[in-house]
DNA sequence: ACAATATATTTGTTGTACTAATTATTATTA
DNA sequence: TAATAATAATTAGTACAACAAATATATTGT
């Protein structure tokens, strides 16, 4: 039962990493926006348009960090708020021009930037590792 | 080269679960620690009295954030910095009596919460998971 | 011994995570 | 319809993460 009590670590320390990575090469490649920024943005270009709610599930991030990102990111003119025409309580956050815009200039870089971690592995570690992270989620819930 | 994309979204969403999942477990036993401190507290009961640059090694804190988790584990007395000898620079992280004794209180019960995530899966897939994941850790340093 | 450099830790700042509480609005039901 | 409950988003407080810069002490090369 104790044995496997590491896996929490690796999985900490690598995903650290893989995000501190990817946010090293953001920089290096002057983006001006953080890993999850850009996670927001790329979830909005696949469907813009979204409610705070639906985006929060779909990114994995909790309300207030949500709150907090959209902001930065109204600030950055990457997207705005909107009121919803049917309920009042919401809102929709709309990809603005600016946002689309580089939303499109930087996909092909950051899929570079997301293949270099996968450079001495093969498509069936890929879907090992998918499916037992799948389990872990799901054991979880 | 995109398809492989999604790996991050998977392992940030999973070690949040992770960790979410052992600090609620913690709250419910009343442990009144936190997931970060309690692999300090752990780190440090393997070995006893290291300094902090070895122990931000070990635990994967980078050294500012080790620093603030270290004073929160001084004020509850569950750690205590104390003058090295031979460096006067640096300071030695010594497990109090009180430190010690909730170390081993709770092992047992956090092993037991740790094993939650790996009911469903094999011995194979543990040692996959390491592989792949020491991998892509590898790939990015 | 002196200057340059490296190491150990802290401080400051920005961003993310979780909890609890708050506000505003919508839905339910008595 | 009035009271109650549920939902969408925000705010406040605490903890952690990454980075840069500051401080203090050690080490190295000359």
């Amino acid at each position: 039962m104790e044995k496997y009590g590491a896996y929490s670590l690796l999985l900490d320390r690598t995903s650290k990493r893989v995000k501190q990575y990817a946010q090293k090469r953001f920089k290096e490649e002057n983006f001006d926006i953080t890993v999850d920024q850009w996670l927001v943005l790329k979830n909005l270009n696949d469907q813009n348009d979204q409610n705070q709610s639906q985006l929060a599930e779909l990114t994995g991030k909790d309300h207030p960090t949500l709150t907090r990102i959209l902001d930065l990111m109204c600030k950055k003119n990457l997207v705005e708020r909107k009121a919803s025409p049917e309920d009042r309580r919401s809102f929709i956050i709309h990809l603005t021009e600016l946002g689309k815009q580089k939303q499109e200039e930087w996909v092909p870089k950051v899929d570079k930037i997301r293949a270099k971690a996968w450079e001495s592995l093969t498509e069936k570690d890929y879907q090992d590792l998918k499916r037992i992270l799948n389990t872990i989620y799901e054991s979880l819930s």
